[in-house]
DNA sequence: GCCGTTTTCGGCCCGACTGTTTTCAGTCG
């Protein structure tokens, strides 16, 4: 049972105490444990067995002999006992709109109802409506929440989020009134998976940006519209807000609306701390509720309101309340990657497998993008399914890149292919190539594409023993986790970590939005431990390119910074780099 | 459930919006 593991109990023992009806307070212990427990950067286990949990923020009696007691024997009683008195309908029926723990109860108590299809039969036979506290309106937005549940996702993959709030953004930077815009809330974080889109303007006429908001076309149904704020469906199903707040609010509104919801928990006890109020329209000289601008500490930007409380400006990606506070009260928030830093992708595909381009095509397309160079790794001869490289076919590609290479020499253009293979970790952890070959290539990046269903420990088996091959250069996708569509196979992170760490293996992020895999919750460890990173696109299109960039937006919300990335170095600086494990191996002189 | 250089008990972030009430509780972010 690894951190995450741990968090993640915590996390739902957090959701069941809501359901309970628990003092909030306590269930905020529960989460902030969590928290606290998934930005560890050592393994609880080691902590539980040197009887130091003790140390860690806001672990009283209680927290550290139920998280001793999990670490330990596998399972926690109080969990156990706690999901077995709250029926598993309540969780499904928590996440529909307008319905919290103390109505979800109420449902309970007054009808008996324990899952979503009772509900909506209970609304659909106008009994919901005649309980106390609900009504015709709180029953129709039940049953149309039932169903656009069945109708649409409600979660989204931060790319296409991203679309959709990029367009929005454009109609509104149009529109006179708008003085300054933003996206905020978790996208602006660069969270993997969104709930909703969060946009901000600033303008003198809310009235008139919120009425032409709910009326823009892309505009489906909307769920709410008040003097400054408005939530939409847009057509797709992806639920959108808007915030109109005055321009001067605007840096707080939009440090306030970027959250996360514990990062500005963190931020508005500094600033009780400081003897002052924070909020969304400002920072206050006052413990009272006021408006009152002149009592404002003046801030024209987001970093001037963190400079009034004593801290380095923190980028989004890092507001999870995970390190960040500590890191900017200390200068130390580190200087994280951009991606104009990358130089290239080191894990790509062509038409010789399953990609669509021609390698003449994909080097066209790298000069257009400025790369310095890009590598071909098709699959190998095992994955069959993707039309994978038997070991003469690969010969031939080596010396096919070869001779592209000496043209691209010839015109003096600085760019590179690099040759390689995608090649399989089979089912023992063996390579699908022979060291002989393997040794002929400039990258390898050793994955896992069948096998999935052997137990955790046989995976990490193989991953450790591919880390330990010195023609490996790096590992990918390690969870092969898709995004709202297949679960990570279950590994153990930390092991496969330490085997990187000790053999000089890099780990792969893939950039792939259905992946960014390794998550960016690991990174901050893998750094620590001096795990570097490779950015990849696996691009198997030329469109795929633009994943570069969504992948150092990952890469950032991991802390990484350019140095902890092997593709931002130079061409001849990264050809050094991929030595040295032959050479430690004693492969190269 | 946690915490303390005002506190070992009484606090714990803050405001908008909705729907159901008649002054506010619940939900949401």
């Amino acid at each position: 049972m690894d951190n995450m593991d741990v968090a993640a109990l915590l996390e739902d023992l957090a959701v069941l105490l809501e359901l309970k009806g628990e003092n909030p307070f306590k269930t905020r212990a529960y989460t902030n444990g969590a928290r606290v427990i998934e930005n560890l950067t050592t393994p609880i286990k080691n902590l539980v067995h040197e009887e130091r949990l003790g140390e860690l923020k806001g672990f009283g009696d209680a927290l550290q002999s139920k998280v001793s007691e999990l670490v330990r024997t596998g399972s926690m009683q109080y969990y156990e006992d706690l999901k077995q008195s709250i029926p598993k309908g309540w969780l499904e029926m928590l996440h529909l709109p307008g319905l919290g723990p103390k109505k979800v109860r109420l449902l309970h108590q007054e009808l008996g109802i324990d899952d979503l299809s009772a509900l909506k039969q209970a609304c659909e036979a106008d009994k919901v409506a005649a309980i106390k506290g609900f009504g015709p309106k709180s029953q129709q937005k039940i049953l149309e929440g039932i169903q656009f549940r069945e109708q649409y996702a409600s979660h989204h993959r931060l790319d296409k989020a991203l679309v959709m709030s990029q367009s929005l953004l454009e109609i509104l930077r149009q529109w006179p009134e708008v003085i300054r815009s933003s996206e905020a809330g978790s996208l602006r974080r660069r969270k993997e998976i969104l709930h909703d889109i969060d946009l901000l303007v600033s303008s003198r006429q809310p009235q008139i940006i919120i009425d032409a908001f709910t009326q823009l076309s892309s505009v489906e149904k909307i769920l709410a519209k008040g003097d400054t704020k408005a939530s939409v469906i847009l057509q797709g199903g992806v639920q959108a807000d808007l915030r109109v707040v005055e321009d001067q609010s605007f840096p707080f509104a939009l440090a306030y609306f970027t959250g996360s919801k514990e990062h500005n928990i963190v931020m508005r006890r500094r600033a009780i701390e400081r003897g002052l109020r924070l909020n969304e329209y400002g920072l206050f000289r006052s413990q009272e509720e006021t408006r009152d601008m002149s009592l404002c500490v003046t801030c024209h930007e987001e970093a001037d309101l963190f400079r009034a409380l004593d801290l380095a400006y923190i980028p989004p990606e890092l507001r999870e309340d995970s390190g960040e506070f500590e890191a900017a009260s200390n200068g130390e928030v580190p200087r994280l990657v951009e991606w104009t830093d990358m130089k290239g992708s080191l894990h790509n595909h062509s038409d010789w497998s399953d990609g669509r381009e021609t390698l003449e095509d994909i080097v066209q397309e790298s000069l257009e993008h400025g790369f310095e160079y890009w590598a071909i790794t098709d699959h190998s001869a095992s994955s069959f399914q993707a039309n994978g490289l038997k070991p003469e076919r690969l010969r031939a590609q080596i010396s096919q890149i070869r001779d592209l290479n000496e043209s691209l020499r010839q015109q003096g253009t600085g760019f590179q292919l690099l040759s390689g293979s995608e090649v399989d970790i089979l089912s023992d952890g063996s390579l699908d190539y022979d060291d002989d070959l393997l040794g002929q290539l400039d990258i390898v990046v050793a994955s896992i594409h069948q096998g999935f269903t052997q137990d955790k420990e046989q995976l990490t088996h193989r991953f450790i023993r591919a880390a330990q091959h010195p023609h490996v250069h790096m590992l990918g996708h390690l969870s092969g986790r898709l995004l709202l569509e297949r679960e990570a196979y279950s590994i153990d992170h930390q092991s496969i970590l330490e085997a990187c760490a000790s053999t000089g293996t890099w780990i792969e992020l893939n950039a792939n939005p259905y992946r960014l895999d390794l998550d960016w919750r690991w990174w901050k460890r893998a750094r620590d431990m001096g795990v570097k990173c490779v950015i990849n696109c696996d691009a198997h299109h030329r469109d795929h390119a633009a994943f570069l960039r969504l992948g150092a937006e990952h890469a950032r919300k991991g802390w990484l910074r350019r140095e902890d990335i092997l593709n931002t170095l130079p061409l001849e600086d990264l050809k050094e780099a991929l030595k040295t494990k032959r050479r430690m191996a004693g492969l190269l002189d």
